[in-house]
DNA sequence: CACCATGTTCCTTG
DNA sequence: CCAAGGAACATGGT
């Protein structure tokens, strides 16, 4: 479930159900997903210390940790990967089949639980150092994604996906994005025109704006064995589920805009959905 | 069996 | 420095 809407969402859910509660035990069930940091110095680090934050950067969650015994804080770095889920179950509901790390909290159990193991649950922090800015603060202008767009060659969707450029963005938000703003895919990131940055600015912000409000109509109460995590496809206006996402997925089905089969392509061995019609170069 | 999958990083080649 | 392609990580769905 994670790209920057997805991850906004958790982190809200997570936010007040951690603050204030202290790790009991560490159970570290895949190492790998600690890397670089060790096993024993994960549980060292985390047994006794307390949550006190969440709080988001891109697509990762940041844990932010007082040592045990002491004012010290640290980070906790969570990334989910493309299957993750981290959640709070009650501490006798049993680990699903692929729990990473388990923390317990009392009565409570903290889950992260990841079907590929793609996802990060560690103390080092330092790959936040490397990201863009926030899409949806007033770091991000569109001046500044004009001048970066400007220095690469690379088709706009593939640019759209270096979180260098701008944090939080995965393959489902930049072909949205790209289909709200009636750009074709395949454009030279340097060939977009200053009006075309501007629309493309927008449709960036308001995708992401709108899967985060659409995220929020629907209850995260995870359970082992009822993941609703999906919340890519679901809302609840008008009390149904609806589809949300317009391009993402749908290649032959009709552009809701103009009836046109919407098609899709690979780039950079990603798949990338677009219309045809209305999205030219 | 084949192919696909929301992510990131590393490597090679040009 | 940049770009493009591929592979790797590991598992599950169709």
């Amino acid at each position: 479930m994670p790209e920057l809407p997805e991850v906004e969402i958790l982190v809200r859910h997570l936010r007040p159900l951690l603050a204030g509660r202290t790790i009991r035990e560490v159970h570290v069930q895949r190492p790998a997903v600690l890397d670089p940091t060790t096993a024993p110095r994960f549980k060292m680090a985390l047994r006794g210390a307390t949550f006190l934050g969440v709080t988001r950067r891109g697509k990762y969650l940041l844990f932010e940790m007082r040592a045990p015994g002491s004012p010290r804080r640290f980070m906790l770095l969570g990334h989910l990967g493309m299957t993750g889920r981290m959640y709070l179950a009650r501490k006798s509901e049993p680990w699903p089949k692929h729990a990473a790390v388990v923390l317990e909290l009392g009565a409570n159990q903290f889950i992260y639980d990841d079907p590929r193991y793609f996802g990060r649950l560690t103390l080092d922090a330092s790959p936040v150092a490397k990201l863009g800015p926030e899409p949806l603060t007033a770091q991000f202008t569109p001046g500044l994604l004009a001048r970066e767009l400007k220095r690469s060659r690379q088709p706009v969707k593939v640019k759209l996906l270096d979180q260098s450029l701008v944090a939080g963005i995965g393959n489902i938000y930049a072909s949205e994005a790209l289909f709200r703003a009636g750009l074709s895919p395949r454009r030279a990131a340097n060939r977009l025109s200053a009006p075309q940055v501007e629309k493309l600015w927008q449709a960036i912000r308001k995708v992401l704006t709108e899967a985060i409000d659409c995220g929020s109509t629907i209850p995260l109460n995870f359970q082992p064995h009822r993941s609703n995590g999906l919340f890519y496809y679901g809302s609840t206006q008008g009390g149904f589920y609806t589809e949300r996402l317009r391009v993402y997925d749908r290649a032959a089905q009709p552009c809701g805009r103009c009836q046109t089969p919407l098609k899709r392509m690979i780039q950079a061995a990603r798949s990338t959905f677009y219309c045809p019609h209305c999205q030219k170069k």
